[in-house]
DNA sequence: CGCATTTCCTGGAGGC
DNA sequence: TGCCTCCAGGAAATGC
């Protein structure tokens, strides 16, 4: 499952790749993945090039000539690869776009189909196909903004899924950071006071920066664009760890559901109630895995 | 508007 | 081994 650090992994590989390379042959091979009318894709892409591949929340931007922009959610189960324009097509592959001058093609593939891919450009057809309003970038919030951010009632896990209001966190982060913080899925964002704002913002950053550090989380289908996984989900302390030992106070971890979505927390460290000690918070902080 | 719930989709896991 | 049901979840759509 994608999130920022997977997708930051992704822009990253691309861009060495694909900076400068100019498209050619376009392949839909499965037409409802692409927003908008998907008929016009094909001759709006061939002969621009990619002038720079980036992040923006969980999607991959890519910049190209003319003012246009590629723009790619992975969703659950996409993938992003670069790979021989004769290698073996995996099914569900359902974009592939050739790179010219070369036999090296990308291929976008998602068999849940969750994801989709956006042209943005200067035509009138696609102007109107915008994307979902996003939040701030995690990795630039600063606190005041992020205190701003905690001024509702809500509980703080939904709050910090919620892409309109912080963007780039999905399931796995937001339960690592808040673990890394001690502070309860269900806590009410409103009730966090100073200390615990800045803190769950240090963790968040961390925990972000951490996992990009090991390429991400694959848990099931996450890869790179070489077709790697990611190494992260060795260092996850609670997501996925259901009846396992916290590794910071060896309480068993538990499992509930917020929002339609499971959180895990440990009922040790995250305590609904506010009165754990200075002295367990540092520890919390220098723990490193 | 704010927030909760439902829906989309496929493959893997687990029960029997 | 095979058949069945359940479940994962990002985000848009829908409900209240």
């Amino acid at each position: 499952m994608p999130e920022l650090p997977e997708v930051e992994t992704i822009a990253r590989q691309l861009a060495p790749e694909l900076t400068n390379a100019v498209l050619s042959r376009v392949l839909v091979s499965r037409d409802d993945i692409i927003h908008g009318d998907p008929r016009p894709l094909p001759g709006l892409l061939r002969g621009r090039r990619v002038d720079r591949v980036h992040r923006r929340a969980k999607r991959i931007v890519m910049d190209l000539s003319g003012g246009a922009q590629l723009v790619f959610h992975l969703g659950m189960t996409g993938t992003l690869t670069m790979t021989r324009v004769r290698a073996a097509v995996d099914n569900h592959t359902h974009l592939r776009i050739r790179i010219r001058g070369t036999d090296r093609e990308l291929r976008f593939r998602d068999p849940r189909r969750f994801g989709g891919v956006w042209c943005l450009t200067d035509q009138p057809k696609y102007v109107g196909q915008k994307l979902g309003p996003l939040g701030p970038e995690p990795l630039e919030l600063r606190i005041k903004q992020f205190k701003a951010i905690l001024r509702r009632s809500r509980p703080i896990k939904p709050l910090l899924l919620d892409q309109t209001v912080v963007a780039g966190l999905g399931n796995i982060y937001s339960d690592e950071s808040l673990h890394a913080a001690g502070v309860h899925p269900l806590t009410r964002a409103d009730s966090l006071d100073g200390d615990a704002a800045s803190r769950l913002l240090r963790c968040i950053k961390s925990t972000l920066r951490r996992a990009i550090r090991f390429s991400g989380t694959t848990m099931m289908d996450y890869r790179t664009p070489s077709g790697a996984k990611g190494s992260f989900r060795r260092f996850l302390r609670v997501y996925g760890r259901e009846g396992e030992p916290c590794r910071r106070c060896r309480a068993s971890i538990e499992r509930i559901v917020v929002a339609g979505r499971s959180s895990f927390f440990c009922p040790q460290c995250q305590r609904r109630t506010r009165e754990r000690g200075k002295v367990r918070r540092c520890e919390r902080e220098k723990m490193r895995t």
